[in-house]
DNA sequence: CCGAAGACCTGCTGGC
DNA sequence: TGCCAGCAGGTCTTCG
């Protein structure tokens, strides 16, 4: 479900309810979300303040006054400030000094860790490296691009959506391969990824069927969606029907005619 | 190094 | 109407 532009929202709609309030009490209740000891984290929890709150890829980072709390929100899971509806698949709870923030995640893909190791192998942000560095990363890839766009050791925070949505945006097949791409070419999908999103962001990320925000709103990024979800309609650009294959196991969303081999 | 396939979960939908 | 295969915004492991 969420990726940067969602992760990003999420992060943004819970901040100023969340920095400097100290966690009362914590509690776990699932062996997928939370693998491991959930009774020790809970208790390593207790008592902590939480001093900030930042995404890292598609990672949410809470910063205590010792150590972090990392989230990841999965396919389906949600971060619920109280207020916002909540419901079944309540799987982490944490009673604030002020306030309750609940975790919901019908699939239970997401992940609450300590300090996990995957952080460590993020690649860079999509809006914080340069162009030449990755015109260089992505040409130096035999791979093709829309498998690699999907790698967060790659580039930190895309997923199938934007994946899509970028390559359209800079008229690359999703199964080009990275290292033919000429250096114009290149340069196009780093500013096609740029502006995707950045306006993803504006419009608070893509609310498909379960993505909200902390307080259960919605993002409306999908009316704006040209490729992804748009299998058989008219491209916005040349009217010829979009067309979804399989790429990296994903449904790939594109279209024939902007976007050849 | 690269890609495909299967695994981890639950819920919804489209086609028969 | 009702059932079930297939699919879903993610990631990991295994295998060729």
């Amino acid at each position: 479900m969420p990726e940067l532009p969602e992760v990003e929202t999420v992060v943004r709609s819970l901040a100023p309810h969340l920095i400097g309030r100290r966690i009362v009490q914590a509690a776990f209740t699932s062996k997928f979300v939370t693998p491991g000891n959930r009774s020790k984290l809970a208790a390593r929890l207790a008592g902590r303040t939480i001093v900030g709150i930042q995404r890292r890829g598609k990672f949410i980072l809470l910063a205590l006054d010792q150590g972090t709390l990392v989230v990841h929100l999965g396919m389906t899971g949600r971060l619920l400030l109280d207020g916002a509806p909540a419901g079944e698949h309540i799987y982490g709870v944490f009673a604030l000094d002020r306030g309750v923030l609940r975790y919901q995640d019908p699939r239970q893909f997401g992940r609450i860790e300590w300090n996990p190791r995957r952080i460590a192998r993020l690649g860079p942000e999509p809006l914080e490296i340069g162009v030449q560095e990755f015109s260089k990363r992505l040409r130096a890839r035999k791979a093709r691009v829309k498998p690699l766009l999907l790698d967060q050791s790659f580039l930190a925070g895309l997923g199938n959506i934007y994946a899509d949505e970028a390559l359209f945006a800079a008229g690359i097949h999703p199964l080009a391969v990275a290292s033919r791409l000429s250096a114009a070419r290149a340069a196009r999908l780093h500013q096609a990824i740029r502006d995707v999103l950045t306006l993803a962001i504006e419009h608070r990320g893509s609310s498909i069927s379960d993505y909200v925000d902390g307080h259960g709103g919605r993002g409306w990024f999908q009316v704006l969606h040209n490729v992804y979800g748009r299998e058989g309609q008219p491209c916005a650009r040349c009217g010829s029907a979009i067309r979804k294959i399989t790429a990296a196991g994903r449904g790939t969303h594109f279209c024939p005619n902007c976007q050849r081999r």
